[in-house]
RNA sequence: GGUACCGUGGCCGAGUGGCUAGGCUCUGGUCUGCAAAACCAGCUACAGCGGUUCGAAUCCGCUCGGUACCUCCA
């Protein structure tokens, strides 16, 4: 079976064949880490996880970059801004590389809270300052660079007479021209378009690095293009990111690597789509943001109540990343539900009991997952299947269908590659198969079992109450009582 | 203004020419001491108008509505 990518390139679907095979070089860019992350980077992060856990669960190695951008971009339009760590620093009296320690510690801590898998390397912009530089005087040497006033920019009219500017995101050089806005401080540079490679300090600026050009900082893209080569090479499969990273970001990328080494360097683009609230995207410049620690915790005026982080994944999950994505509350709740649902049906496969023959077919389940996950990543059907699956557990544990032994089994691998492998779900409930809780429930269940026989109700009804204050769901069934956590 | 995308049932969200997506909610039933869970059944949509077609949510055109990018942004 093959696995299709959509490829923001050519604007469809392709088949994806990597360039050393078993090999695959996957490329994705990170936060910029001055703030919380969001539920937007959580998008990001959970979309280029799944393909990653994907692509190794089909048996590539696959060696994962995701940058931290700790150098700052610049604040504002223009290139008078001030660079947004060393203004946080300012503000809070710390040193710049204290700010990035800190939100890159959290943002770590909030992708492990997402069950994301580390990348190979995170490294940061900081720490390749000397590849920077190289790779601006190589696009220097072949002409498509230009020095102005200490700072270095990228000539783009003369890279559109040799290249073509603007093919991933469907622009031309004409229209930016006319379209693009007045801003201050542009003079140094030939035209409007140009985006700066290298950039001289000012004296306020704190973070600085010596150049040929001028005591300053690279340009808004050349991490990604430096880095990207050092890890990967010249030439690397996936490069991933959010959609509004696409222009001006991801098509400067190419522009360098380009103008750098004569070809592209990225074979397959992805981009994952915006969160929304009420419609509009969520967005730091919005402040309509609501960051992971506050949906985690539910302290947020928009939360109705916390959402653990395994609610925020499923949620992400029951959508395809190329779909923007509405938060509401209620989307959130029925997310957690499923969610329970899915769980508690995995738990019951091991309590299933066998028959001699099986009155559904689920063999064919896993070629419909393969399938669904296998088509660019749609992670919602790849879920539906699963809620079919927890149809078919809940009719063969109310004796209502049969499965054999083999299929029992067969349904268990599918939810262990599936929705925890691939999907990469996991249950919140740590304690859930622990010796002594069981050894316990069974002596409370057998203890309320005894009272119910001497209807002995308000004793019945009291361990229920209390238990279920603990999360702890008892279940009467025909066959007697059953327990799972909720 | 330029470029691109989207508009699906009470809510979320798949689907791109013919076959029930799925989840949540709601209603009725089975089960239960009562619940919960589970199961069964029901509610069956595709912005509007026109066109192509034996047949369209799906293709084409127009209209209306919304969003993103064009400035840092996942």
């Amino acid at each position: 079976m093959q696995l299709l990518i959509y490829n923001t390139l050519k604007r469809k679907k392709e088949v994806f064949e990597p360039l050393n095979a078993p090999h695959v070089g996957m490329y994705v860019c990170g936060p910029t880490v001055y703030g919380d992350a969001h539920l937007g980077h959580a998008r990001s992060a959970v979309t280029f996880d799944l393909v990653f856990r994907h692509l190794q669960h089909l048996g590539y190695k696959v060696r994962y970059i995701r940058n931290i951008t700790d150098v700052g971009h610049l604040e504002n339009d223009a290139d008078e801004g001030e660079d947004k760590i060393g203004k946080k620093a300012r503000l809070e009296q710390l040193e710049p590389m204290e700010v990035v320690k800190h939100f890159t510690d959290r943002y770590e801590q909030n992708m492990d809270a997402l069950n994301c898998k580390h990348p190979s390397i995170e490294p940061t912009a900081s720490g390749h300052i000397i590849e920077q530089i190289e790779m601006v005087k190589t696009i220097f040497e072949n002409g498509y660079a230009y020095e102005s006033e200490g700072s270095v920019y990228f000539d783009v009219e003369k890279y559109n007479k040799n290249y073509k500017y603007g093919k991933l995101s469907g622009r031309k050089v004409e229209e930016l021209l006319e379209n693009t806005r007045e801003l201050a401080g542009q003079d140094e540079k030939k035209n409007g378009f140009d985006f700066a490679l290298w950039k001289k300090a000012d004296e306020r600026h704190i973070m600085r690095w010596p150049s040929p050009w001028s005591d300053g900082f690279p340009g808004w893209h050349m991490e990604c293009s430096a880095m990207g080569k050092k890890y990967l090479g010249e030439t690397f499969d996936i490069h991933g990111g959010g959609m509004d990273l696409l222009f001006p970001h991801h098509e400067s990328e190419i522009a360098q690597s380009n103008a750098a080494q004569g070809k592209d360097a990225v074979r397959y683009w992805m981009h994952n789509n915006m969160i929304t609230v009420n419609g509009q995207k969520m967005g730091k410049s919005l402040n309509n943001f609501i960051t992971l620690e506050e949906f985690f915790t539910g302290k947020h005026e928009a939360l109705q109540q916390a959402y653990s982080p395994m609610t925020i994944r499923f949620f992400l999950l029951q959508a395809h990343y190329r779909s923007t994505l509405d938060f509401s509350n209620e989307a959130l709740q029925a997310a957690e539900k499923g969610m329970t649902k899915l769980f508690a049906a995995y738990s019951t496969i091991d309590k299933l009991s066998a028959s001699a023959t099986s009155s559904t077919d689920v063999k064919k389940y896993r070629d419909l997952c393969y399938q669904a996950i296998n088509d660019d990543f749609n992670s919602p059907i790849l879920i539906s299947h699963l809620f079919d699956l927890v149809k078919i557990i809940n009719q063969v544990n109310d004796k209502k269908a049969s499965l054999t032994a083999e299929d029992i089994s067969f349904v268990k691998q599918i939810f262990d590659d599936f929705l925890l492998d691939i999907l990469g779900m996991k249950s919140e409930n740590s304690t859930d198969n622990s010796q002594l809780v069981n050894y316990l429930m069974n002596t409370i269940l057998e203890i309320r079992k005894n009272a119910k026989e001497s209807k002995d109700w308000a004793t019945a009804d009291k361990i229920r109450d209390e238990l279920n204050k603990l999360n702890i769901q008892i279940k009467d069934t025909k066959d007697g009582a059953d327990w799972s956590f909720k």
